[in-house]
DNA sequence: AGAAATATCATGGAGAGCATCATTATTCGG
DNA sequence: CCGAATAATGATGCTCTCCATGATATTTCT
């Protein structure tokens, strides 16, 4: 049956219904009564009553008339998505990038840190209020305007914020991400391995629009994955799925090698082999062959409607994304659509937008509370 | 957010609170008008108006009431589980098993018919028939009684209910089963894979009641599995979820095979190992290395709660189980508990019946569309 | 027999949604 | 420039559902 089928009072059904009508009008376009009500199958005078409470509570707000066509024009109406903002930071080895988004999601303002693989705990730590201040800082916010923060870090993460293990970075096991952030910004703070994040983001607003079931490989100088199972992100029980690196016989310990090996720098060899070097050819191919093994076990596992690959080495689709797809056929039943990745370095910082967001939804856009601060 | 908020009208408010109060009421305890109404939430006076709609429809029936205690004796309400009927059926290589259930899911009647797995298509078909006419007759039911189906078999299943791939039965790829079941019961036919709902089956009523992610091994003749996720089955983009066999490094194809090289019988060399016979507990000891290696490839793509096994060699629960869990240990980040299955033989044929309440439930226990029939 | 406890029954009220119809604002055609 | 057509808004009254409250009924305990 489907889910938890609590039934309750009256009020409960005009929750419903305003969510509805949140729902209709989030994504930018204003809408008129009429509309709202068509989407929503309720009754006009229904929709126009939802609708005034929702405006007086400040989730809504008439939007210009448009002009043009025969009778009485009709008011228009449109999500509130300035009342409230949510931030999102991706915490790498290289730089440290912080957003602010409104309730739609959309980016607000952004900022770049750069840092090093290298760098200990408290300076990675102190990069990271750099970052949050000058975001918060360039968007005209402070710490208490903001709803919900969202952090990606590489890593296993545990269900309270803290970073389990972490090999990439230095002194990161055990940093607690979600106190961290909160002494800046009071407001709950969600901490998610930055690959599940980029599989978020990409199923929200990237490539995988449409799919419910997605693998999305981080392929970089760290090999992941993160996995979208009936359109939501799946963790699993101590939040340690896509983990098939561990399985040595699947070839993502020593993928990157291959890369390493043929020339001191990974990036060097996608070009290389771009340009036809026989051994940056040969060693992308040999890259390839173990980056398809472990995400074939993924898609033998999960019957995916659409595989993505990003992280890094995503920039060099071109001499990837062809061959990946012929070795995921040898192994395959089924080879599922195979994509690169749409949004390339924004996607963990947006997918933490996104978990951000989930968050404010369950909380409190159920349409009922009053707006805390009508910024 | 919380799925599809379709919101809508008082009707299905109502809707809502009679779902909630046949919930409570399933499960065979028959509960008094407050007891319902602390459990569902409603108002006391509500639920007797909801108990007395369901009551009128036939979905609810009163129960004799309990004595003892002081007061006014309560009048006891229970689930009508016995308005309905559904079928489930297992088709193996070596029987046919079909049971008729309650919507309550108890088992009225049940049929076997031994089959050998050499039989053609036909005589497999022919054996079916029996099994459902047997079981039917004998809980004294026609096929117009029944308000689903569900039927397992091995096999790739597409989703009209054909059999897409079957390696294990002769002339089996092609089948359409849910047309041939609908000729002698004319209600909704949902066919799946066997591993698939024995998975169902475990999660309902087996080891993993309280697991919301399983992965289930079934280990016999043929290796393969069923993934629960977030409680609900996965069934993947094609109906093609737990196909790792496909991977010949992960070892399922061969698995099976070391059994056989050590004796002629597969079930023999259990039972030698279990007396200490040498050549036995090497064969073993390679089968269990091998299964182990395909389920950490789903274990670690997964991080489920639970590991359940099932299948013909679950029998031998004792000379495998542990093994089992050692070489998971060996492979996973963290090695889930691995449980034997709880239902055995039975649990394919529960899985079909789980899988029609499913269909039962979503389609007219809504609790507003009266009973087509009381039987 | 009376008190206490508990359940059922009846009444009235509030919240939510809907259908209907009058009113209002605009464009189109002459 | 004016009336017809068009489409949105606003107001009224109805129904459905739930809830609170109090009256009535049935049982056990003392």
């Amino acid at each position: 049956m489907a889910g938890d089928v609590t039934g309750g009072d009256l009020s409960r059904l005009r929750q419903l219904n305003a969510q509805a009508v949140i729902k209709v009008l989030q994504g930018g376009s204003s809408l008129t009564l009429t509309e709202v009500a068509k989407s929503t199958g309720l009754s006009r005078a229904s929709a126009e009553d939802v609708v005034r409470e929702l405006l007086q509570k400040g989730w809504v707000a008439e939007a210009g008339a448009t002009a043009g066509g025969v009778g009485r024009p009709a008011r228009r109406y449109r999500f509130r998505s300035e009342a409230g903002r949510v931030l999102g930071v991706d915490i790498g080895g290289h730089k440290i990038r912080a957003v602010v988004a409104d309730l739609d999601g959309e980016v607000q303002h952004g900022a770049w840190v750069a840092v090093t693989p290298e760098m200990g705990r408290l300076e990675r730590l102190a990069a990271v209020d750099r970052a949050v201040a000058e975001c918060l800082e360039g968007a005209g916010l402070t710490g208490g305007d903001v709803w919900a923060s969202g952090v990606g870090t590489t890593g296993l993460v545990d269900g309270a914020g803290r970073v389990l293990l972490s090999e990439a970075l230095p002194e990161w096991t055990g940093v607690d991400l979600a106190a961290h952030v909160r002494r800046m910004v009071p407001a709950p703070v969600l901490v998610e391995n930055d690959g599940k994040l980029a599989a978020l983001a990409e199923c929200w607003r990237g490539v995988a629009r449409y799919a419910k079931d997605l693998v999305f490989l981080l392929a970089g100088l760290r090999t992941g994955a993160g996995l979208i199972i009936d359109g939501k992100l799946h963790r699993g029980f101590a939040n340690a799925s896509g983990e098939i690196g561990a399985l040595p016989v699947l070839g993502w310990i020593r993928a990157q090698e291959h890369l390493v090996a043929a020339s001191g720098e990974a990036g060097d060899v996608f070009a290389a082999a771009r340009e036809g070097d026989k051994a940056a050819v040969a060693a992308v191919r040999r890259y390839v062959k173990d980056l398809a093994l472990g995400a074939s076990a993924l898609v033998l596992t999960l019957d995916p409607q659409m595989v993505v690959v990003g992280g890094g080495y995503s920039r060099s689709a071109d001499v990837l994304i062809e061959p990946l797809r012929r070795e995921l056929d040898r192994w395959c039943i089924r080879t599922p659509e195979v994509r690169m990745s749409a949004l390339g370095d924004e996607a963990v910082v947006l997918g933490a937008v996104r978990l951000a967001l989930d968050d404010v939804e369950d909380r409190v856009l159920d349409g009922r509370s009053p707006l805390v601060s009508h910024l």
